[in-house]
RNA sequence: GGACGGGUGGCCGAGUGGUUUAAGGCAGCGGUCUUGAAAACCGCCGCAGGUGCAAGCCUGCCGUGAGUUCGAAUCUCACCCCGUCCGCCA
């Protein structure tokens, strides 16, 4: 999952307090093994306090509440007694506000806990190479052209025209451009269909509330996201944030788990590196793309982790592209995951003689997700609700998927190849450079 | 943008200051009856937190947040959302 990479609000998921409480130890290890730097102890010390003045205040409730029903009273002598309950009641709720405020504050900076297998270390270099597909790695006889110069040539790329109207980041496809964009996108939701996910086109804009349920704030200074002036929306980062917001709140029945979804919207970010990086399709601040989404039970969710790996693997093994698949490290995970895997394809344009460049992640976000977005599931009718497990998987992030087909296709012409799958779409197998003007 | 109306448990829907510890209905669960089923009847039937081995008990929750009061679903203020009609519009 993208997004994640984002700096996350803190408090934009939480684990269980009473897990914390329970688990301190563990929980003080796996922050260090993610690299979050937090004080679990303290937590502990203040959790402890809070639920001290919780049960005090319960018990100046409980009073109040016989004071107040009770027939043998007077009014006025219900009067003084009650008002000094009253104001016994004020400032334990006063104690017991500072005191939760506190405690969530760190809480909600506490990460998710690891699967046991996930590689420990600190930062992408240690993220682990656990497989490539058969497709090879290509070589060329001819200098290589970067997707911006092969989009330049074919005339389906205008990356200064999106600039003149929107700022950099921003581009147009035109013609085959356009053409490709949505034959990949057609082929995605079909190709997710057939394997049971039901496609929604979302909205491209939610409110602020279903932001923060979601966890993409709108607002604080490391945000992401564009908002609209004067309105209570946003931009969308991934459907990811309207589908959750779909659900949120919501009882699920457990046979109507695991619910598959294919979304697409078009995903709006405000990040953007400098340098290099900025060039071209890879990073953009707009761009379409094919989400999977699955509430699952946890009884479900390692099996449909690997599932929406193996669809990732599938869409970029049918597209013939070379890629590498990453176990991410305890330090890359971001806040929310549990586990997560990321695909990288080869991308002969990047770097000096190529390098394999992020096309998807896949992240099992556990129950981390779901508590915030209070998403749960009942086994039977008499059965307490359980929180589901989220998971996410991008299906095709259009941008780079194409930067990848045009830089791995590229002939000495500048012809780009189109894979098979791709030919009933287009209604051609390849794509041949317009006339270079006189 | 204008004018009205409305937010109560899974759903529908009573309820305008203290036997409401939220009536009643539907759906659901268990039972009686029945060859079986339906119907009928009886019982159970919200979420969260706390406490207890458990049965249970306690606290909070009637869109959200403040306020008035000994006591608020009910009164006051602000905000949010939903619906209908009109205007505009692909």
């Amino acid at each position: 999952m993208l997004v994640l990479r984002l700096p996350e609000r803190p408090g934009s998921r939480m684990l269980d307090r009473n897990f914390v409480l329970a688990n301190a130890d563990a929980v003080a290890l796996n922050c260090k093994n993610r690299g979050v730097d937090l004080d679990i102890a303290r937590f502990v010390e203040i959790e402890t306090e809070r639920r001290k003045t919780d049960q005090a205040l319960q018990d100046a409730q409980r009073t109040s509440n016989a004071l107040a029903s009770a027939k043998d009273l007077s009014v006025d002598q219900k009067r003084e007694k009650g008002r000094e309950l009253r104001e016994l009641r004020e400032s334990l709720k006063a104690k017991l506000d500072t005191l939760q405020a506190d405690a969530d504050a760190l809480l909600l900076r506490v990460p998710n806990m690891t699967h046991p297998d996930s590689p420990v270390g600190r930062d992408d270099k240690d993220n682990k190479e656990i497989d490539r597909n058969a497709v090879p790695i290509p070589t060329y006889a001819f200098p290589v052209r970067d997707h911006v110069a092969l989009g330049e040539l074919h005339g389906i790329l205008d990356t200064e025209g999106g600039s003149k109207v929107a700022g950099p980041g921003f581009y147009f496809l035109k013609g085959d451009g356009a053409r490709l964009e949505l034959a990949l996108q057609n082929f995605a939701v079909e190709f997710l269909a057939k394997r049971g996910y039901v496609p929604h086109i979302t909205p491209d804009l939610a409110r602020d509330s279903v932001m923060q349920g979601t966890g993409f704030t709108p607002r604080g200074n490391e945000t992401n996201t564009y908002r609209i002036e004067g309105e209570d929306l946003s931009l969308i980062a991934t459907s990811e944030i309207t589908l959750c917001g779909l659900y949120q709140d919501t009882i699920l029945d457990e046979a109507d788990l695991p619910i598959r979804i294919a979304g697409v919207s078009h995903c709006f970010r405000t990040e953007r590196a400098a340098g290099r990086a900025t060039r071209g399709l890879y990073r953009v601040h707009q761009f379409t793309k094919v989400e999977m989404v699955v509430i699952a039970t946890p009884d479900q969710s390692e099996e449909i982790h690997r599932e929406l790996l193996a669809n990732e693997r599938a869409v970029f093994d049918a597209l013939e592209l070379p890629y590498r698949v990453l176990d991410i490290c305890t330090g890359d995970l971001g806040g929310a995951a549990y586990r997560k895997y990321d695909l990288e394809a080869w991308m002969p344009g990047r770097g000096n003689g190529g390098e394999f460049g992020e096309v998807t992640s896949t992240s099992n976000c556990t129950d981390f997700q779901a508590r915030r977005l209070n998403i749960r599931y009942r086994r039977g009718p008499k059965d307490k609700p359980n929180f589901v497990h989220t998971l996410n998987g991008t299906g095709i992030a259009l941008g780079r998927a194409m930067v990848a087909i045009l830089e791995n296709n590229q002939e000495a012409d500048g012809s780009v190849r189109l894979p098979k799958v791709l030919h009933a779409f287009m209604g051609q197998d390849r794509l041949v450079p317009r006339a270079p003007k006189a």
